[in-house]
DNA sequence: AGTTAGACACATATGAGGAAAGTGTCCAGA
DNA sequence: TCTGGACACTTTCCTCATATGTGTCTAACT
């Protein structure tokens, strides 16, 4: 019923919405309405402010984003190649979507200039894989590699220091060492 | 003779220009002029232009923090305490002078907006310190943790990870697994 | 010599004002 | 349930005049 309408509007809405923060347009309500096709209210009904619908925007993005780092490391066995792959993946992403390379970076954007919530959540996903997949490190190594891989490559955003691959594999070693294994 | 007048007049208009730069004042030669009770020509003769003398205030602030910082390596033996004081320094330092934060962290300033070449100098100069007091180290280790530890400490500004002596001892531990001693 | 005050043309900030959106909320009607 | 229009209010965007700063030159001063 609705339900399927609804999720439809929500995804539309964002797509839209991700389409003009990405260009460097600003987020306007009625621009938006105007390219979906729908009225104003109904995007007041549904988010129900600006603010509101920035942040649903941002959630998306950033759950898109963390999936897709997870899944590479998922998609690895080796633990060093797991980490290049979404050291790599994540340098990828950022340079290639600019919505993503905002949030991480705090760089002013469309929306505000929240540089945290995604940089803590990605030391809280890493540090989960982590422990999932090697229960046997101490706890404070694992959220000491976490906390450094994310800042490594956030700092890799801000100030490039080679090409993506190198950079990954750099950064992957550390985390190896870190951990000491 | 004039040797000494002219060291003594270039300091003192930098004094006054840093002094302006961290009140977040406009650097502006008549103001700067008019503060140290010269002319404004012989700024532009002592300088050549506004660019120079950002230039020569941006390198004296970061001699002045690097060499800070190699001498709190200096200051220790044991090779963590080295660098849990180094990284501690810095961090102070940055917190302390809005000058180095701003040089350091590439926000915007009085001056320009130069991230690149105070890292990249803090970059060689800690991996030149570990190549003294270690030489036996492989050079790809000391390079990657020179790197790391410059990024991190710059990270931690942008996005502090907690008080500043904590964060030293990980950053320290950090360097230390890199170069596995 | 080096320094100064003043003048110059040019570029860059600063501020006030109105016009033009945009926001958030209402309601009558399809 | 959604729409379109209206509303009061705020925020942004121009435009233009004014002010301030830049870089250079020159004549006079010490």
């Amino acid at each position: 019923m609705a339900r399927r309408a609804r999720d439809d509007l929500r995804t539309e809405v964002l797509d839209v919405a991700e389409r003009l923060a990405v260009a460097g347009d600003r987020l306007s309500m009625p621009e938006i309405a105007r390219r979906v096709g729908v009225s104003r209210q109904t995007l007041y009904s549904e988010f129900g402010d600006r603010d509101g619908l920035a942040a649903a925007l941002v959630l998306r993005a950033t759950d898109e984003f963390l999936d897709r780092i997870i899944s590479a490391l998922d998609g690895e066995a080796d633990l060093h190649a797991a980490w290049v792959a979404a050291a790599g993946a994540a340098l990828t992403e950022a340079s290639v979507n600019p919505l993503v390379k905002a949030l991480l970076t705090g760089a002013p954007s469309a929306f505000g200039d929240r540089s945290g919530p995604i940089v803590a959540a990605a030391t809280e996903r890493a540090a989960g894989y982590l422990r999932r997949s090697r229960p046997d490190l101490p706890d404070d190594d694992v959220d000491l590699a976490a906390d450094t891989v994310t800042r490594l490559v956030v700092s890799h955003l801000v100030l490039p220091g080679g090409p993506a691959e190198l950079v990954a594999e750099k950064i992957a070693t550390v985390v190896l060492r870190i951990l000491r294994v």
